[in-house]
RNA sequence: GGGGGCGUAGCUCAGUUGGUUAGAGCGCCGGCCUGUCACGCCGGAGGUCGCGGGUUCGAGUCCCGUCGCUCCCGCCA
């Protein structure tokens, strides 16, 4: 709470609780806030008063004519209380160091009960044991009365007001886009309103304000950015929410390096104001394919080894049917060392059941002794394989081996996220530590294939690199760039197409013909044909950037009123049903499962 | 859509092999207390063991179903 000025005198206050400090001695101040703590001693009661700003002991002594001494007694956690009195400063037995007033106290002299609280459903503080989430949310404005919720929507304030000011030194124009847009149905699942006056119309809630501030490019604003709320209907997670929130950019006239530099600087910035950890300039950037090789996934945690190792060549002439089989799929087989830890048998188990919920059929494991291994495995594997093995991997007596066997994104996909645990589960991680990167050089296009065609890795606007052929969209490059901290993916973004026809020919890579592109896209294709400057940008999920400033795991502790996991809000109760008659408005009769009404 | 965990007092939790009247801490209510600051002391109230069904002489405990919360997989261009 560094952000809060002095007051000036008002009807309820004249200082903040947690300003009463040395300079108010002697004067006579009135504070006003909620009752923190009572003290009753029979002949003597303190009162903890809380605001925003902190915390102020009140005494009320029975020899005061006023009555407050009376009220005090019957005052109860959460009361609404306006008291007045002088400023003391307490003896040197008395001072309380953990309070930053613990010097002061305000002798009351008088008191008003402002407002009367019914018992809170949970304790506001004091309490050591950690408040369910849904008694939490069912309460916010309750649990937002509590010191750590307090901290974090007063960081994320910090946040924000440091990107504003720093993009507006740079030049950066705040505009709003619309929150009733059109359906773009490629991506995530849209939130659909209906529309009364164009019935059988649905708008959609924006999942990104992607294409509205291309359009601002076209415009000519060539510096735009907002802090946006975004939409999507998908299935909630710890870190992700239906609704939220976007810290989104873009510049005309730009280059990936340029879009780099201003973000590097603009995150420099924000991380000095709300003091967050260090940041070096230039941020470390790494290729894809070499993340990709080396961790398994493109949001790799560098703050620890363990990377992926290729196992191929060694097993190329494997008679293990686990290995061979993989191989002669055109999979892979990836191994990683996870150094000398020695593992339970059921631990062992929870990994390789780990590893088949996330998508392998399964996960050898070996601890290296003396030229081969301990491990179920190594009856089926030669001594010269074996020996190859623990040189490839660099395996010491007693290390820890993993392989997984499989195509390689499943490979990829299993190490790397196991390649994370473990580090937790190793205790690899120390927490003062922090590594940003860039990842760059992204494949424009990535090969579905279940639904047996290319999808973008980022967006259908991303441009290429160089001249798109057509005939090998396996091979384009994109000019995008995403953010990684710790393993967490901060944002993304890229150098967007320019010009009607190259995105026209990405259309067509992606199986969106002439047709359908200009039925869906058609207003962007126009547009870029009227002028379109060279533009990129990016958009970072802020949500997941102050969670990680605030050190904890749930976004939905720096979300005001966060949805649950099944996406309700126990506060207000939606989504609710809504009644016949304003469904008629709107042209929808259909009710399903049999509702009330 | 699938899997794991949880659901017992207002809150956080314990509850043995199925066995008497379901417990603790905090909170709440009443009383006492003039230097506390998670004040202390004495007393008290408070329970549809999520809900429904089943097994059993007997269910908080076992079984089936269901609902809610949560984490994960899928999904999230």
């Amino acid at each position: 709470m560094t952000n809060v000025p002095a007051l000036g005198p008002n009807e309820f206050r004249d200082t903040w609780c947690g300003q009463v400090l040395g300079d108010k001695v002697d004067s006579s101040v009135r504070v006003a806030g909620w009752v923190h703590r009572r003290r009753d001693h029979g002949g003597l009661i303190f009162i903890d008063l809380r605001d925003r700003t902190g915390i102020v002991q009140l005494v009320f002594h029975p020899d005061s004519s006023s009555g407050a001494f009376q009220l005090a007694h019957k005052l109860r956690a959460e009361d609404v209380l306006s008291a007045a009195g002088t400023i003391v400063r307490r003896s040197a037995e008395t001072v309380n160091p953990e309070l930053p007033t613990g010097e002061f106290e305000l002798a009351a002299e008088s008191a008003d009960l402002l407002a009367d609280a019914d018992t809170p459903p949970f304790q506001i503080e004091g309490f050591s044991g950690e408040v369910g989430e849904d008694a939490r949310l069912r309460h916010r404005y309750l649990d937002l009365r509590r010191e750590p919720m307090r901290e974090a929507l007063a960081l994320r304030h910090r946040v924000t007001a440091a990107m504003r000011e720093f993009l507006d030194g740079e030049g950066f124009l705040d505009v709003e886009t619309p929150v009733l847009t059109r359906s773009t149905p490629e991506g995530a699942r849209d939130f659909l309103v209906p529309s009364r006056l164009q019935q059988g119309s649905f708008y959609a809630l924006p999942q990104s304000p992607q294409l509205f501030k291309q359009l601002l490019m076209v415009a000519g604003l060539e510096r735009y950015y907002q802090i946006a709320r975004c939409f999507r209907d998908e299935d909630l997670r710890a870190d992700r929410q239906p609704d939220f929130t976007q810290l989104d950019i873009e510049m005309s006239f730009v280059g990936v390096d340029d879009v780099i530099a201003v973000n590097e600087r603009l995150l420099a910035h924000v991380f000095e104001r709300v003091g967050g950890p260090a940041v070096e300039l230039p941020i470390e950037r790494l290729g894809y394919d070499e993340v990709m090789s080396r961790f398994g996934t493109d949001r790799p945690d560098l703050r620890f080894g363990l990377e992926l190792v290729d196992l191929g060549e060694a097993l190329a002439e494997t008679e293990f049917k686990v290995f061979r089989g993989a191989i002669e799929a055109g999979g892979a087989v990836r191994g990683l060392n996870a150094g000398c830890r020695e593992l339970p048998r059921s631990e062992l188990d929870g990994l390789i059941s780990r590893a088949q919920e996330l998508g392998a059929k399964g996960l050898v494991w070996a601890f290296r002794e003396g030229d081969g291994w301990r491990s179920p495995t190594a009856k089926f594997l030669s001594e010269a394989e074996l020996a190859e093995l623990n040189r490839q991997l660099g395996a010491e007596e007693g290390d820890l081996l993993l392989l997984v066997a499989d195509q390689r994104r499943v490979a990829d996909a299993v190490l790397g996220q196991l390649r994370v645990e473990l580090a937790e589960r190793f205790d690899l991680i120390s927490a003062d530590e922090h590594r940003l990167v860039w990842i760059v050089d992204w494949p424009l296009l990535e090969w579905n294939p279940s639904e047996k065609r290319w999808d973008s890795l980022h967006h259908p606007f991303t441009a290429p690199a160089g001249e798109f052929d057509p005939g090998s969209p396996g091979a384009a490059r994109a000019l995008a760039y995403d953010l990684v901290w710790n393993g967490q993916e901060m944002g993304g973004g890229s150098i967007r197409i320019h010009r009607a026809d190259v995105q026209q020919s990405v259309f067509a890579a992606l199986g969106i013909d002439a047709e359908e592109a200009e039925a869906r896209f058609g207003f962007l294709l126009e547009a870029l044909r009227y002028g379109a400057p060279p533009h990129g940008g990016i958009a970072y999920g802020l949500d997941r950037i102050v969670a990680l400033l605030h050190h904890t795991e749930s976004i939905r502790d720096v979300i005001a009123f966060p949805k649950t996991a099944s996406g309700v809000d126990p506060l207000t109760g939606a989504p609710a049903p809504v009644d016949e008659r304003q469904l008629r408005d709107l042209g929808i009769s259909v009710r399903s499962g049999g509702g009330k009404g």
